[in-house]
DNA sequence: ACCTGAACACCGTTCAAGT
DNA sequence: ACCTGAACACCGTTCAAGT
């Protein structure tokens, strides 16, 4: 009876760089950004808070990591696009954008209020904007589209999360009736009509976008 | 010399919700949300940070309060504007909006990201609403260009206070390096450039909405 | 009515120490 | 090399007590 090893056998934490920032996505997509805390991803690893360091500098390292990680499928979906078409390549990367606040609605405020310094965002832009270039589309249009789409699916996905409370809503109910126009104006943005005026407002830019290409390319003819 | 009152003169704090409001904005500004606390906040007002609980039920709360203080320069200038050109209002908006991201660079992610489930921005929606309808604008395209350009104009003040770090930073330096196009593309959106890109893709879905209340009085008439 | 003081249950991070 | 434990300087919030 000498199994005893050394210790209730402690499990070992088995850490490491991927397995943080994938428990650490877990945790804030169910209990929230506020919520998240490196003492919570401890107990989740198994481990103390500050193993996590060993691996991460800080924590705000890590949740740059996470948005590198949440824009992955968004990269993915760039990789799988080999259109020769820019326009339709932004519009994949749109709706693909906007997924990730589907799927991540408590992570997706880290992807629009963090700034894109990383390895793998660097990357992703860097192959959008070669993709632009050998259409033969100039860096100033690039830019400028680039700036003008992804502002407005950044913003977008965020104000589909941000609201809505429902019109049952006890915190708001007593603001619709004194305030009957914006309730019934708010009445027009259920669910299902947001995935409409979602694309339409994207196909109004990317209707510009074109526009812009066509009368670049025929200034080049000429 | 029977001056001495009571204590060391302990100068009142002199509450008041508007003032623990302004003070809040202020640290705000000058410290960023990150480091913003109650109990920083105490400290500036002179009191203990659990007086405030006597005013604001939660430092939640009074990050509202602070949205619908932000805002109220949104609101005049929707009062100012007494137009009948509802295109016209909703482009003096756009930018009075975008002000307040340059006015206060580290409070604005609290509109971006926070509902607006407050007295001060219900009655402001209300308000602009009202102004639709009076110009015979119906729900479901006031709603719908509501939601696309304020998107719009959230998403790209919030783009440019999370970047770039500027071209000199040495944490992105390497990186610039690395992926030159995704260099060569951002130094496209420098400050002065972005006046006009904004403009630009407003004026890109103002035109649209001018387009659909034209499509709409038409088939009205008919 | 308005504010304080002590207390509770947390944080992120540093650093010496363990294996 | 990898992880722990104790410690430091903080948090938001509750609640009894003071004036």
């Amino acid at each position: 009876m000498t199994v005893a090893k050394k210790k209730p056998a402690k499990a070992a934490p088995d850490l490491s760089h991927e397995r943080i920032c994938e428990l650490a996505l877990e945790l804030i997509d169910k209990d929230g950004l506020e919520e998240f805390s490196t003492r919570k991803l401890g107990r989740l690893l198994g481990c103390e808070a500050m193993a996590i360091y060993w691996y991460y500098p800080s924590k705000d390292a890590l949740l740059d990591a996470v948005v590198d990680r949440l824009m992955s499928s968004v990269g993915t979906a760039l990789a799988e696009k080999q259109s020769d078409d820019w326009i339709a390549t932004m519009r994949a990367l749109a709706h693909a954008y906007r997924q990730v606040a589907h799927d991540h609605p408590k992570a997706f405020p880290l992807l629009a209020t963090r700034r894109f310094a990383s390895e793998g965002t660097f990357a992703f832009l860097d192959r959008l904007f070669e993709l632009a270039h050998e259409q033969g589309i100039d860096e100033k249009t690039t830019a400028r589209f680039y700036r003008v789409i992804s502002s407005y699916c950044s913003g977008f996905a965020l104000s589909e999360l941000a609201g809505p409370r429902g019109p049952q809503d006890p915190r708001t109910a007593a603001l619709r009736k004194r305030f009957p126009r914006a309730a019934a104006v708010s009445e027009w943005l259920d669910t299902k009509r947001l995935d409409e005026i979602f694309a339409f407002g994207l196909e109004v830019q990317l209707e510009a976008l074109a526009a812009a290409v066509h009368a670049a390319r025929r200034g080049h003819a000429r």
